[in-house]
DNA sequence: GCCAACGTTGGC
DNA sequence: GCCAACGTTGGC
C-alpha cells in the first residue's frame, strides 16, 4: 500500500523547492532523529511525500516521490542514520501555508500542527487528498 | 530575536 | 534506568 509523507526543508540554509526542481533527483540525507528516521525506513518505492519549507515561507512547495527506500546515510559518522532518494513529482500551483492548513478543521490532527519539529511525517490519506486539493 | 517544546546526552 | 541539563528547532 502506497504511504503519504511530509518532508521538511529550510529553503534559506539548507535545500529549496526551487533547488529541487533544478536538480530533480536528491538524496535526502542528514536526519538526526530517531522517529524521523523510522519514517524514513517505513518509506516505499513510489510513496509520494509533501515537500515543507519552515522558516519564512511555511507552506508546502510541492510533492517528491520516493525512487530509493533506505539506505545508510554517508553523511553520518555513526552509521546509524539513513537516508532515501527523491524525485520531483509535481509543483503546487498554490503553496498550501501552514496558515492554511490551520484554518481547516479537519487537517488540525496533522503532525505538521501538533509537533512541527518532526522533520520527517506521516500523512493520513485523508489530509494529503485535502492538501492535494488547496494545492492544485 | 524570543521562547516554548522537544529530543538527546551524560552523570548518577 | 532515571532525570536534569543542554542544544536545537521553528512558529510567532
Amino acid at each position: 500500500m502506497k504511504n503519504f509523507w511530509l518532508i521538511k526543508t529550510e529553503p534559506e540554509n539548507d535545500w529549496s523547492w526551487n533547488d529541487q526542481l533544478k536538480k530533480n533527483i536528491e538524496g535526502w540525507d542528514g536526519v538526526r532523529n530517531f522517529a524521523a528516521r523510522k519514517n524514513l525506513q517505513s518509506m516505499k518505492i513510489n510513496d509520494q511525500a509533501f515537500f515543507y519549507h519552515s522558516g519564512k515561507d511555511k507552506c508546502i512547495m510541492g510533492i517528491v516521490k520516493i525512487i530509493k527506500e533506505a539506505y545508510p546515510d554517508p553523511s553520518d559518522k555513526s552509521g546509524k542514520f539513513v537516508m532515501v532518494d527523491v524525485k520531483t513529482y509535481k509543483s503546487f500551483k498554490n503553496p498550501v501555508l501552514l496558515k492554511e492548513i490551520k484554518s481547516v478543521k479537519k487537517l488540525n490532527k496533522m503532525v505538521l500542527v501538533n509537533n512541527s519539529r518532526l522533520s520527517v511525517q506521516p500523512v493520513m490519506p485523508i489530509e494529503w487528498k485535502i492538501i492535494c486539493k488547496l494545492g492544485i
